[in-house]
DNA sequence: ATAATTGCGGTCTAAAAAGGCCGCAGTTAA
DNA sequence: TTAACTGCGGCCTTTTTAGACCGCAATTAT
């Protein structure tokens, strides 16, 4: 599918995330140790090019110390 | 994969859509109807036997008209 | 009693995420 | 000027979601 209105909002995710991750001075190796995700793969989620599952938004949540609920925290289309 | 405590997160998730999906008075046909993802899967959602991906968040919370972050609105492990 | 609605489970295919590893430019530190 | 770190993209395999359809048992109307 991978509908067009959807690549905004993954863009928008990932860079809340990558926001957040800066805010704490982590790189993507650092996030990916604590965490467990590979740091290529965080990369992607950055960078919007993948669709992450309600799993991975815990994972990145948990290691950046925030709620799940605070990761999603903006204006989606 | 399927890690054990993800099983009770995804069952939290689950109920909590079911919690809003009963709030707004709409069968799963209805939700279905109103977010475009089959009745048999939302079932599934509900019941927690499936990790969902951040788009279909999205479309969840559209359709229960509330924000995609008070979809996550829960105490997870 | 009959018909409609509802939740839910099963089945199938195609698409994509998960998970992991490698390597390369560019930047930063020693 | 080396050495270390950083972001990032490619590649590969396994696992899972997405998406769609069917049917049934139970509940709720009519």
């Amino acid at each position: 599918m991978i509908r067009q209105s959807d690549k905004g909002n993954l863009k928008k995710l990932g860079s809340n995330i990558k926001r957040l991750r800066e805010a704490k001075k982590l790189s993507l190796r650092e996030l990916s140790y604590a965490c467990d995700i590979d740091n290529s793969k965080i990369s992607k989620i950055e960078k919007g090019q993948i669709n992450i599952t309600f799993t991975t938004i815990l994972q990145l949540a948990k290691a950046l110390e925030i709620s799940p609920s605070e990761l999603l925290m903006t204006e989606y289309d």
